[in-house]
DNA sequence: GTTAGCACTCATCTTGCCGGAGTGCTAATC
DNA sequence: GATTAGCACTCCGGCAAGATGAGTGCTAAC
């Protein structure tokens, strides 16, 4: 069952009419696009035939038209033209992106507002999974008599560190010792890697002395380690949704704001969508809550190993193809700041 | 002008009326109050006097009075009684509070939480701004060639660090050395006074050798100091905002949720707010944003020296006595809590 | 000083009405 | 056979009129 030309150009003009509008498309205002030179009788006739397949609905009988999700993801694979953004554009986004200080966490946190200021709508930005992030090197230090603090630092640059109050006495030496054999054993390992290879079990046979120094340390690594791989969510122009027609109603956008209020949930279902630019359409959305929303996410890599994500979120009524302009070129950029100046120049926290 | 007994009594059973159902009070319903044993004639002309002295307004001339910021204040100030919470419900909180993981900063977002949950508010907590924080201990660590990592510890058992990019090579020795200098400077100090003491001049005299070592990091070692003050601002109950009649209005909700997703701004503002339990009502709040909603704040303590606050805001219309009590015993809570178990037990980050 | 009574005010709810936008169907037209 | 004009019909939204009811202010009586 294959569209016509011309069901898909009215269909086209549809969805472009009702983005622009929030308002149902009547075949009257159609026939008056210059592409369309039909009679709105004709429309009409076509019409009906998109709303038997499934494209169109019908709030009530004497309104017009609206495009469903079918539709919309139709427009997104095949219809839609990614807009390319003018140069003015591209140079005022890539400016403010560079403008902003080289603190890592900062840049992302920027990269979500600048994106939300430009689309009008929800967005936000998640800081890479550490997952891949390699050990280089492990350090145990003498603070006082009964603490110690552990520190992590690791290829992408990010230092962690944990004080740990320790139960048997220690002495500098077999700190050192500790320090040495950890790094030896971890150095050059991932973060998951490390995680699922806990070498307390080699000291208390192989080294007798440290076991209990090994007893007191070695848990606190590997929540150390899990911290690492924790993941700040940044969100920005929350309150876009109030300027959205479809969030008029009060009960609807306690709904979303609520739903963006669970933060962990959230974090959990953006790091699980696959990489690239992901666009998901209304019920596509496995979530109940976000059943008339729509998401676009999409990737940007630092040292082209972390992976972090950026997005936005809205209506299902949105321009997708300006929409996944930004966010591809923003990416981009990203890509871009984060490969050349990466490094260890990044801040802990 | 004092108010008559009768006066207050009258005040007193508005307001407690109109907290509880939103609606403006009318005379024959006041009459109906088994201490107020008066006809609704009386009452009215002690409500005409009540409003011609700035307590209550009207909003329209058929409507019930409604208490104005001025009575909430006398309210507060003098007809309020704190409601001792019941044996139970202090047996709740408190083991919710318990309840959590031992880590500072996840207690005092469940604090946060606890609140909102109990209150039906929108609440927050403040992590202390570790000003008065006492530096304990700074080390510098050789990681590769030109990597460095700088770590301080402090008294309340933070640790921060920073990995810095090293322009003039180093040697371990100098390294080692420039670490004790710098710990013999400012052990002791507070970060506050540490701030206000840059010693890289003494270098630059003292020992030539070091002064490029020296000015690789203190610039680091400064901007450290000052990530160590920033505070983390937790917020829970956005959403409840939505259930209270004053706010279905889709204008004023979205100018409130506007107004708390200006985090950076609100901070400041919570920072700057005194010490103890402290209330503002409506049109006492300094911002424009603000005055239509109360917000009442707490400051607790950790280890009797680093200030946090926590508190709630909500419409003017609220359970003053009842919600500052619970602020009271929760904050006392959440002081025993890091008096007792507090040292180096704390994450960073 | 207190209260009953009464006229008056004002918001809100209900109802009915009308206009406009848009549809579906049929018959005429190209 | 596809296209279009015409027309009856549907439904939403806005508006006005009227009814309702809560509450007030004032006056006069208790």
């Amino acid at each position: 069952m294959d569209l016509s030309e011309r069901k898909l150009k009215i269909l086209q003009a549809i969805i472009s009419d009702y983005v622009r509008t929030a308002e149902p498309v009547g075949s009257r205002t159609l026939s008056k696009h210059p592409e369309l030179g039909f009679s709105p009788a004709t429309i009409r006739n076509e019409m009906a035939d998109l709303e038997e397949m499934g494209y169109l609905t019908h709030p009530h009988t004497s309104a017009g038209r609206v495009p469903s999700d079918k539709a919309y993801r139709l427009y997104v694979n095949a219809l839609m033209e990614k807009k390319e953004l003018s140069k003015e554009e591209k140079i005022v986004i890539a400016e403010r992106l560079r403008g902003t200080t080289n603190e890592f966490e900062k840049t992302i946190e920027h990269a979500a507002s600048i994106l939300s200021e430009i689309t009008n709508l929800t967005s936000f930005a998640l800081t890479p999974k550490k997952t891949e992030d390699v050990l280089k090197y492990i350090n145990l230090l003498p603070v006082d008599e009964d603490t110690v603090v552990l520190m992590i630092v690791s290829e992408s640059g990010k230092v962690s560190n944990k004080a740990i109050q320790m139960n048997v006495p220690y002495t500098e030496e077999n700190l050192q010792l500790l320090s040495k054999t950890m790094t030896y054993n971890y150095k050059g390992k991932t973060i998951s890697q490390a995680l699922t290879n806990n070498i307390i079990a080699n000291f208390e046979t192989d080294i007798v002395a440290m076991s209990g120094l090994a007893e007191d340390v070695m848990p606190n690594f590997m929540r150390t380690l899990e911290d690492m791989l924790n993941v700040n969510l940044y969100m920005e122009g929350l309150t876009n949704i109030f300027d959205i027609p479809e969030y008029s109603d009060l009960e609807k956008a306690r709904n979303f704001i609520q739903m963006l209020s669970q933060k962990e949930e959230l974090t959990r279902k953006l790091i699980e969508r696959d990489d690239g630019i992901i666009v998901t359409i209304g019920e596509e959305n496995t979530d109940d809550i976000m059943q008339d929303c729509s998401l676009i996410t999409a990737s940007y890599h630092v040292d082209g190993r972390l992976v972090g994500k950026i997005g936005v979120i809205g209506p299902t009524r949105m321009k997708y193809g300006e929409v996944t302009s930004i966010i591809e070129f923003l990416t981009d950029n990203l890509n871009n700041t984060f490969k050349l100046e990466s490094g260890g120049n990044e801040d802990d926290d």
